[in-house]
RNA sequence: GCCGGAUUGGUGGAAUUGGCAGACACGGCGCACUCAAAAUGCGCUGCCGAAAGGUGUGCGGGUUCGAGUCCCGCAUCCGGCACCA
């Protein structure tokens, strides 16, 4: 795509970097006993070595490493901008914490199924005091935000990030405890249904639970006590399956329904969970089917508030008798003042209700969760947080950033449970140089996402060691015109990259929100349908193909084996093809060469050739645009096949038209096989080099055809072919068509009814049976 | 359960707005060159059929002169979310 932009005439910026702290670099380094950074480096200079035979065509001036001190001290800065605006802070929480890498985890590391993203244990719940952004303070725009790049993004990133900040809309209502001063709100996307409500179940976990159970009887206390420890247990597997029977304990309390005053009792159970919403919920069995399950293994009552009708106009079952919950729209009923009205105009009335009461109003929650950002390892980024004996805080002025990590040696990395930087000494203690009090620095280090949501504006002033990017130079380039990367990134990095960049619009710094316009996600290269990977050691076919067939023929095999966003499968390419067709081009540029035919005047060139090589030129953008770089070789493996006919039989090597179709051949393929184009572009008699020259447009008086294929359609059916004139009038066609000798046999003795012409690509006739 | 995507020959895949389904390759078969092989070049290659012809884009319907493409229903696979109130 670089390459291919800059063929357009365009300055293109394509940058290279190593996101290279984190977890994976420095477990690999204890497990061998080095220090992180050397590890670090040292492979980047392999795998930078490696790149460059690959020839991408990287601006390598620009290269960064966000492990150096150059890099990070921006990560504190941002850090610091966002502690001043109130979206850094500290909080104790239950957090997810990972057993084998002892650290805690974001929500967004966890995986469904309740392991690490990165070790692969099953992650446990862990009550810590850890550092925040609040990315929930921009739920809504980074929401809303996603419609501008619809058609832009792929539809299934847009989806996963709606999915994944998981806005619900509704009402928050408070209900009175009797024997509590203070109401304990709910949040509930059916206030319409607030009539239907005959219990409130806690989450067994939640505070309230834990207050509630500790006024009940000696009985009710052991029994939650019982309860809530069997709930603990439960791995996230367990807890998710949602077939398993409801449990749950009376808690001995009541609690008021604010619409009607009823008293409806108090339970506690593992359906609701403590971290959405408030922790508790109005049960309304009739209309949610987990309410309804719940109410009938307790016995508790259920009352119909919604008329749902089904399909043909009749009532649904009785959802006490069905076992079935009916959640759909109706009519209310037994709800006083909502009665006959439809589930929307419930809504707004019961939210009005409410909120003349004061006892609730309109309310939005978020599946989304502040992000964790504090991480108790050593390979990351210093929080640059002093932490006072009285236990306030101060932040390291901006003037002494970065604060760089000490040194390795003599640190005990290993995962235990606290940052080992806690246990450097001489960086940890530090005396304020004004009133000489001892201040210890936050010995925790940055999530790695840090690093990775604002590289992009890094790329801009790599160099610059003043500030973090240069403003102009943003205005110059960013907002990042294509993005290329992994569907994996797509709740992570772009959601916290989305989030940084409209921090960074509030702050002021750029004039755009969203860092990314265009979007591809590539796909994979896999063996026999696995992931190829160095540990299973299949990387070495791909070294040896490397060798035997050369970056080229590896760089056009994985062009032309597919749409780029499709996985490949290594058992289905053939490299050796890919270097058979590389020779097949070189070939031709090698017999221009061998003829020394002189650098001609193309517009004498043969006319079925030059026309070929024109649309060729006129149809590459497009297709390169859309991405389908799998479609553009095979358009110049065309181009090459017919060149090559021309040269052994037509109009020959010396034609004008063969150094045209050559030329046109060393341009675009220079985007896939960058060295054999350059080859042939100097074979050409050419000055270096191919990658700068800009794509010739096409001639369009040279696409027009002289003669085209016909079409005659019988029924439906194809039944002959026409050479006509492009040009050709509809009478023409039709009479051409209808005199068709294939489609005169076809249409027999049948009456002719209708005809449609498309002049000159298709005639269609239609008959029915002769009267 | 909810949301999204996919399904085309032996294989990877192609097919502007509905207009010749299978471009381009891989593989296979045949031929030329060669003592021979490799390499290279040329030809054939969806399926059924000797041919004429028929048939064909996951399945069943529909719209249309005409559907891989549009509409309705279904199946299978993949991905995301999920006792989210």
């Amino acid at each position: 795509l670089a390459r291919y932009w800059r063929g357009q005439g365009y300055d293109v910026l394509h940058p290279i970097g190593w996101d290279s702290f984190g977890l994976p670099a420095e477990n690999a380094a204890i497990k061998r006993g080095v220090d992180p950074r050397e590890w670090t480096y040292a492979n980047i200079a392999q795998q930078k070595a490696s790149f460059r035979i690959y020839a991408p065509s990287f601006d390598w001036s620009r290269v960064l490493h966000t492990s150096d001190p150059e890099y990070y001290k921006w990560n504190q800065w941002i850090f610091l901008k966002m502690y001043e605006k109130g979206l850094a802070y500290r909080k104790a929480s239950w957090v997810n914490w990972d057993p084998v890498d002892q650290t805690v985890l974001a929500n967004e590391q966890v995986l469904a199924d309740g392991t690490s993203e990165r070790s692969g244990a099953m992650v446990v719940k862990k009550k810590l005091t850890q550092w925040y952004f609040r990315i929930t303070d921009y739920a809504d725009r980074l929401l809303e935000d996603l419609d501008q790049l619809e058609g832009k993004w792929p539809t299934k990133v847009l989806n996963m990030q709606r999915n994944w900040i998981g806005r619900s809309r509704g009402a928050e209502v408070e209900f009175e405890i009797e024997g509590r001063a203070e109401k304990v709100p709910v949040f509930t996307t059916r206030p319409d249904t607030l009539h239907g409500a005959t219990f409130m179940v806690v989450a067994p976990d939640s505070d309230l639970a834990a207050e509630l159970a500790a006024g009940a009887s000696p009985e009710v206390r052991l029994q939650f006590k019982t309860y809530l420890d069997a709930t603990q247990k439960q791995s996230e597997i367990e807890r998710q399956n949602t077939d398993r029977e409801k449990t749950g304990v009376f808690l001995d309390h009541f609690a008021v329904n604010p619409v009607n005053g009823e008293r409806i009792p108090v339970w506690a159970s593992d359906y609701v969970l403590a971290d959405y919403g408030h922790g508790a919920i109005m049960a309304v069995p009739a209309h949610d089917q987990r309410d309804l399950d719940f109410a009938l293994k307790f016995e508790l009552p259920v009352r119909v508030v919604v008329n749902v009708l089904d399909e043909d106009g009749s009532p649904l079952p009785d959802p006490a008798e069905s076992g079935i919950a009916t959640a759909g729209e109706g009519v209310l009923i037994n709800s006083a003042e909502l009665d006959g009205l439809s589930k929307t105009d419930a809504i707004a009335r019961a939210i009005e209700v409410l909120e003349e009461r004061d006892t609730g109003r309109a309310a939005t929650t978020y599946r989304l969760r502040d992000w964790l950002i504090s991480r108790q390892r050593y390979w990351g980024t210093p929080i640059p947080i002093l932490h006072a004996e009285d236990g306030s805080m101060r932040t390291v002025p901006e003037s002494e950033l970065p604060v760089t990590l000490p040194d390795a040696a003599g640190l005990d990395l290993k995962p235990k449970g606290s940052s080992p930087l806690g246990a450097a000494t001489e960086w940890v203690n530090v005396t304020d140089p004004e009133t000489g009090e001892t201040l210890t620095r936050d010995a925790d280090t940055m999530d790695t996402f840090v690093d990775s949501s604002w590289y992009y504006f890094r790329f801009l002033s790599s160099n610059d060691p003043t500030q973090a990017f240069d403003p102009a130079e943003a205005k110059t380039w960013a907002p990042v015109d294509q993005y290329v990367g992994g569907v994996e990134h797509a709740i992570l990095h772009l959601l916290y990259s989305r989030f940084i960049t409209k921090v960074m619009f509030d702050l002021g710094y750029i004039d755009f929100e969203e860092p990314f316009l265009d979007m591809l996600n590539q796909g994979m290269v896999l063996l026999d349908g696995a992931k190829m990977s160095k540990s299973k050691g299949n990387l070495v076919e791909f070294a040896s193909e490397l060798k035997e067939h050369g970056a080229d023929a590896l760089r056009v095999t994985l062009a032309f084996a597919g749409p780029p966003e499709d996985d490949i499968d290594w058992a289905d390419v053939s490299v050796q093809g890919s270097a058979k067709f590389l020779a097949r081009a070189w070939r031709i540029a090698h017999d221009i060469e061998l003829a020394g035919s002189a650098n001609a005047d193309f517009a004498a060139g043969d006319p079925s050739l030059r026309r070929a090589t024109h649309q060729l030129l006129a149809d590459a953008p497009g297709l390169s645009e859309s991405y389908k770089f799998n479609v553009v070789v095979a358009r110049l493996m065309e181009q090459v096949n017919v060149t090559r006919k021309a040269i052994d039989s037509g109009c020959g090597v010396t034609d004008p038209a063969v150094r045209e179709s050559a030329e046109a051949i060393a341009i675009i393929l220079s985007l896939f096989a960058p060295y054999a184009a350059e080859d042939m572009w100097a074979m050409l008699g050419h000055e270096p080099t191919v990658a700068l020259v800009e794509w010739p447009s096409a001639d369009e008086s040279l696409l027009v055809q002289e003669e085209v294929t016909m079409i005659v359609q019988v029924d439906g059916k194809v039944r002959d072919k026409v050479t006509v004139t492009p040009a050709i009038t509809e009478t023409d066609a039709e009479a051409q068509a209808l005199a068709a000798p294939n489609a005169q046999r076809a249409i027999g003795d049948r009456q002719v009814v209708k005809v449609i012409v498309r002049a000159p690509k298709i005639v269609s006739i239609v008959t029915k049976p002769a009267s």
